[in-house]
DNA sequence: TAGTGGTCTAGACCACCCT
DNA sequence: GGGTGGTCTAGACCACTAC
């Protein structure tokens, strides 16, 4: 409630709004205040509210109506990928609803295979830091997932690599780089049975594949993975605002 | 090149900046001019270049570094859903570099099942139009969809239903209404033999299956749809910027 | 007609990067 | 230091919707 300066306002002022849609203070299909009324509420322009407004919109969050008002959208429940939880799958499965831990199955150094110093933008062969990775939802074991890091990338003095932090963490603490963009496929696979196995499913029965690639911001690869994703579970679902 | 003031300035400054990343005048990995640059060139507020820019930037088309510039980047060829597409099939398969054609399989009334109806906030039971179409890429049958919309939401007079028509020119034309948003599960599926047969594929072969949700401004659900999507055809890749 | 969101402007100050 | 993008303001005018 409460505005500081050190933190951008139109941050502040997102968070605030999407708390209060959380906590039922704007009710689902109910209205919120106009755009003038946020301005003075939160004595911030109304440009600044605007934004705040438009990336809620673009999300799905809310509806705007020229004319008319601003509603929140009762139809947004378990919505968990406003396109940013696709590469963060911790957020995934915190925005499902349930509780996100992960599991370091193993980190093994090896040369890199032809296909992922493509991706790399390495040679191959080049010694690269595999990491396997299982994420639970509360207790049950959702998405199995494997990345791959060029060694030259890391530095040596950060010590031993944890597994269980989110890639972003991991590649700001032994990268000492920050994650800018991701690009990733999604596509339909199957699991084998070794992949079934650890993911406690079936074998042959379908799972979505995720296929994703890291750049940083002077937009070079730093880390590619590949996913497996028991979409019986969790859902991967996703809002998209006309236009 | 030529600025109206009909069409919204943002959008034009929009249209001939990509078409300018498409063309290669600003090249992949290159610099654009700066912001101010841009509003004088394009005579337009600054404010209104960084609109276009902070689209651009979210669909991940460009990289921006403060203290530096703005680049071209060069990692987001083949990306073919900025998160507008999933909906979209024909711009999906054109986004993919395909020529989209339609092809309207059936077009039949029938009583809802529960679940449409549940979906599509309606009595199980009330007639529905379902309509069965198959996308092509070039000349191979990629996606095949199957949408359903409440007979009340049509209108009579409208004429028999064009099934090649897009789904938003489609509703736009019987039902006099516009999408406002969509909701879409993503999930893995496998071919039976008759989507099998329908898609050119082999059996049991694993497929996105893609459903969802059409909504119009005032949240009521205009249509549902459930498909299936070759992806070993058709890629479904997208980009997500950091924060 | 009054009020809402949609568009756009002109300008300020800051943080950051390059040289 | 000079230029770039990041943030924010105050105010204008328009298009649309509800009443």
């Amino acid at each position: 409630m409460t505005i500081t300066r050190s933190i951008p306002v139109a941050v502040q002022v997102n968070q605030i709004l999407r708390e209060r849609i959380r906590l039922g203070v704007y009710p689902p299909g109910g209205k919120l205040p106009s755009e003038s009324e946020l301005s003075q509420e939160f004595d911030v322009s109304r440009a600044t509210i605007r934004t705040v407004l438009a990336r809620m919109a673009a999300e799905g969050l809310i509806l705007r109506k020229q004319g008319d008002g601003t509603y929140v959208n009762e139809h947004i429940r378990d919505v968990n990928t406003h396109l940013g939880g696709l590469w963060e799958f911790s957020r995934l499965i915190e925005n499902s609803g349930y509780q996100p831990s992960i599991n370091s199955l193993s980190i093994t150094q090896r040369a890199s295979t032809e296909h992922e110093a493509h991706l790399l933008d390495i040679q191959p062969g080049n010694e690269v830091l595999s990491l396997r990775r299982l994420f639970f939802a509360d207790e049950d074991p959702v998405i199995l997932a494997t990345n791959v890091i060029p060694n030259a990338r890391i530095d040596p003095t950060a010590g031993e690599p944890d597994g269980r932090l989110r890639i972003h963490e991991f590649i700001q603490r032994y990268c000492h780089r920050k994650i800018a963009y991701a690009v990733s496929d999604v596509r339909a696979g199957v699991a084998d049975y070794e992949i079934a196995h650890i993911l406690n499913w079936q074998p042959d029965s379908p799972l979505l594949k995720i296929e994703i690639i890291f750049y940083d911001r002077d937009n070079s690869p730093l880390v590619c993975g590949q996913s497996y994703l028991n979409d019986a579970i969790l859902r991967l679902r996703l809002v998209q605002a006309w236009e």
